[in-house]
DNA sequence: AAACAAACTTGATATAGATCAACGCTGACT
DNA sequence: AGTCAGCGTTGATCTATATCAAGTTTGTTT
């Protein structure tokens, strides 16, 4: 129930057993359904989620009733409306379940309680923080630098097992474009 | 000359004076006149740097030459490229002052041997990043949701004083939308 | 297996914003 | 004080991608 959880989180920090052992007290383990919702926008969200197996979707949703993907959550990531999450603020996304997934869960009283009793754990964060913030900078350039077919073939390149396992509309608003447009770009790439 | 750096880090977390005289020792002052570099694409980027005072811009240049801007930083903020300094590979981003400015450099060296002496920084940066994770996403969302206009006038309410202090060159870079183009949408505003 | 709803494709048309070009203003350096 | 480069404005045109619409394929539920 926490393999991937310590395989991860060993990667980065060391832990004794009594932290180990320590560490699990503060989550919760929790099955989703697909399509289930683990956030809706507008609550507080309440929970940093680790996924244990299977696949997530946080996104955000316009006036137009059109959803933006913001990030794709599996196995060894975590997932959040940080924002809301950290300030106990209403939450700008929405997450559900793309597939069938399991999840460990932290509030933020227990994150806090946990961060002063394994202070390891800031390094944790601070690196998992760190490696998201190059991810999230790449994606910001590459969505203002790049055309819609250098963005797809540049997401393909860093990331093929995601194109495997999600829809093509997931990716389509992944990526900022539309369904139609991906379709066309993707028949024009197989076409050379 | 530690005045702005001291108080921005006391406000996050807490340290003894034994820690901050430590602290000081592993960063570097430098002065930077207006225009001059401190990184350019291609190299390593060696510090991670501390703004005491002025205003530095960090960018990338696309294949046609355009820059784009990722990030102001000034009084209080950090800057560099964070991918580039944790993994010791070429930088992608160019950055240089826009106005006289006073930084405080460390080297990756010294970052881990920090963490490992104050452990309580490893919070301090879990915290700076963390917080710089919810900016990111919000300029994300903004990127792929928001029209020029609604950019703009979403900036101009969150951080107006950018605006006074920047040229609007740099601020439609930013953006993401050509100078022409804020020009305009700066016209249409004023109009109503 | 039938029936229905998603997901994907393809075509026609519309549009936000880019690009190209010319000109005026401002402020920095000689 | 004069000159020149950079910044901002405005207009005309172009283009990548969105939007709208219809049809096809795939997958899920009963």
């Amino acid at each position: 129930m926490f393999d991937v959880f310590f395989s991860h989180i060993l990667e980065k920090v060391s832990l004794t057993e009594r932290e180990k052992e320590l560490l699990k007290t503060y989550f919760t383990y929790k099955k989703l359904r697909k399509k289930q919702f683990l956030l809706e926008e507008g609550e507080v969200c309440h929970y940093l989620s680790f996924v244990e197996r299977g696949l997530l979707k946080s996104y955000n949703t316009d006036e137009k009733g059109i959803e933006h993907v913001s990030l794709f959550a599996w196995e060894g990531w975590w997932t959040s409306d940080l924002s809301s999450f950290f300030k106990e603020e209403k939450a700008i996304f929405t997450i559900d379940a793309v597939e069938d997934s399991e999840i460990l869960m932290i509030t933020l009283a227990d994150f806090e309680k946990m961060t002063i009793e394994i202070p390891v754990m800031d390094r944790y964060f601070r690196i998992l923080f760190q490696n998201s913030l190059f991810t999230k900078e790449q994606r910001l350039l590459s969505s203002v630098t790049y055309s819609a077919e250098e963005k797809y073939l540049r997401l393909a390149e860093s990331n093929a097992q995601l194109l495997l396992r999600v829809p093509q509309n997931l990716i389509a608003s992944y990526l900022g474009i539309t369904p139609e447009t991906l379709s066309r770009i993707k028949k024009n790439i197989s076409r050379r």
